[in-house]
DNA sequence: CTCTGGCACTCGGTAACCTTGAGTGCTAGA
DNA sequence: TCTAGCACTCAAGGTTACCGAGTGCCAGAG
């Protein structure tokens, strides 16, 4: 489709136009030296990548800059992933040497890894269903008179709780009751697929642990939207020149549901990048998203995703993508995943 | 210091200047009808005014700009609080009204309230030190061969946790009796204050207890640093027009510590509103901060704020302030303060 | 047929210049 | 003490001219 001067062309286009952000004149490519023509055949092939689609004149005595078309060529043509570089590996090796705590704050930080890894804005989507965890320990606690939590701890070190109202008020003693027959043969079963309570006669603690049961069956009341964190989201006003892209996009990096769903049809589309308008969000058609999804215990669960301008750096991006997902896949699939007892610490909290 | 006539212009210049953005003239200050008097005598108020440095002209034929000074004049003399708006009270009334959930997500929208009711970036700082809750329950949990889970219920729903590397393996059976021990008498005891572990004979299952009190006693290991919650950012980008001055705040919005030490420092000096170069940080010198503290229980727990450009509307910004952390008091400190059970909430999830 | 050197052309960017008008400071008089 | 009048200042906006980077095209060489 594209004979290999073009490409070489159009690669060289890209590249200039990446660094300098400015528009790349046929001279500059043919005086590179990677292919020995003259300024006035570049000219001409430039003209024909024009009709082609892949460059872009802003006006006519200007040099060409990459269409979105172009970007694609460029990206698809890139050779297999590049490796970070020494000093970005480095700073992975560390963050995830020093990654401990809770799961939702390790994802937060994640984000800041990723954002100076490539220096533009990333995201990370939080696995949208707590990953079912099988339960090690299920107790009911009562709060108030009429509230009981439910409590459930998983292999993973992560806890899992719903509030209860209770319709009519039950003494510590039924409350217990309850506990002891909804926890009976439920440890070691998956969350979402606990089952019932033993029954123990008294309705009132049947209804109560068949309850608590059931809510801890289901998803999290309130995180209906999964939970995403965007961090460097101020790099994206020094990726930018006009402030009002810099409004927009911002504008978008705040709205979650826009980023979940965003990120979720680019994964879905099997796509690794998306350029400009590929994605169908048209205030970030200046930008380009790099995503790729992470898995804990094999199992897909979530998304890390660079958010840059159409001429980012996008073999960085794509490592410090690839690498991160790896990376954080591990850390979250290990047996410490979640919480991990960093053996110092609790020493030193004493 | 200041006579009435001077005062009035002083007021009339800062609204205006909040308004229009724009250098403001004697003209229109005398053309204002608040006092009638001609512009030329309006213009020789102000220029005692700029050299009292409440004012400032950009070039010698312009007209006048306010000061910090100047706004701290205007602040200062600010009427008791304006109430909000209609609309705006009805989104607090909403908010507050839906309001529910784990108490970190409570926060983290509270920015989104904050941002919405006064257009600014608004700040949350989460209690640094998680409140130390009655114990409601407490239970060891055996996650791997060498790790176990110390969890503990506390009486506002919250759920403390701490992971524990073991020296030795311990079977299922000490676990469960070191978690027996544990529990003992705390039940009803502040977090911070729980006492020591009935023994049981065993030294490693009493090393056990021991151990889990202790992390327990102590605050939660990797937050050093307390939490914050950014909600708006990209509203500074539409309050501001030159993209360094967006840069710069985005970038400090996004250092947790600089904001969270900003907010003490102004909180500190007994100030709710920081003006400009009031507050130390350099890249917001073109910032004012308005903050109040929020309380649980009775005691000061965190802070609120919203962070909008020198030329905010400083009655408004005030008023919202006020409202969100009185009714994030009181939200946070009611019975059901952490997590709520709305009551049709738990039906709709089976 | 392809490439190249040459050349005229285009057009954005910059600087110089002028004009305009908003707004001031000052002064003299009420 | 206030006000009216007036000269002055200076940013903003428009016009013009110029420069030069970069192109498109063409004719000639390989």
């Amino acid at each position: 489709m594209l004979d290999d001067r073009k490409a070489a062309i159009l690669r060289a286009v890209v590249e200039c136009h990446i660094r300098t952000a400015q528009p790349v004149s046929s001279s500059y490519v043919a005086q590179l030296g990677d292919l020995s023509v003259s300024p006035a055949t570049v000219r001409n092939e430039m003209a024909v990548l024009e009709q082609d689609g892949y460059l872009f004149q802003p006006h006519s005595s200007a040099g060409r800059v990459p269409t979105d078309k172009g970007y694609r060529f460029f990206v698809d043509s890139l050779a297999g992933p590049t490796p970070l570089g020494p000093p970005q590996a480095e700073l992975v090796r560390l963050f995830f040497a020093r990654a401990h705590g809770e799961i939702e704050r390790m994802l937060a930080e994640t984000t800041g890894l990723l954002s100076s890894l490539t220096d533009y804005a990333a995201v990370v989507v939080a696995p949208s269903a707590p990953e079912p965890g099988r339960v090690r320990s299920l107790q009911l606690v009562k709060l108030t008179a009429r509230v009981v939590l439910a409590v459930a701890v998983l292999g993973n070190g992560t806890v899992e709780r719903r509030a209860l109202e209770l319709p009519v008020e039950l003494t510590d003693a039924q409350v217990g009751r309850a506990s002891a027959a909804a926890v009976a043969f439920q440890v070691g079963a998956p969350l979402d697929k606990i089952g019932d309570a033993a029954p123990t006669g008294d309705i009132a603690v049947d209804t109560l642990a068949a309850t608590a049961l059931q809510a801890l069956r289901g998803p999290e009341p309130e995180v209906g939207t999964s939970h995403v964190f965007v961090g460097g989201a101020a790099r994206m006003a020094t990726a930018f020149e006009a402030v009002s892209t810099i409004r927009s996009v911002l504008g978008i990096l705040e709205q979650q549901y826009v980023l979940v769903t965003l990120l979720k049809d680019v994964l879905d589309r099997g796509l690794t990048v998306a350029i400009g308008t590929e994605h169908g969000v048209a205030p970030l058609s200046d930008c380009s998203i790099v995503v790729a999804p992470y898995e804990v215990d094999g199992e897909r669960a979530g998304t890390v995703g660079v958010l840059g301008p159409t001429r980012m750096h996008y073999d960085q991006a794509l490592a410090a993508v690839a690498v991160v997902s790896k990376k954080l896949s591990k850390a979250l699939s290990e047996g410490d995943q979640g919480i991990s007892p960093a053996s110092g610490r609790q020493r030193s909290a004493s």
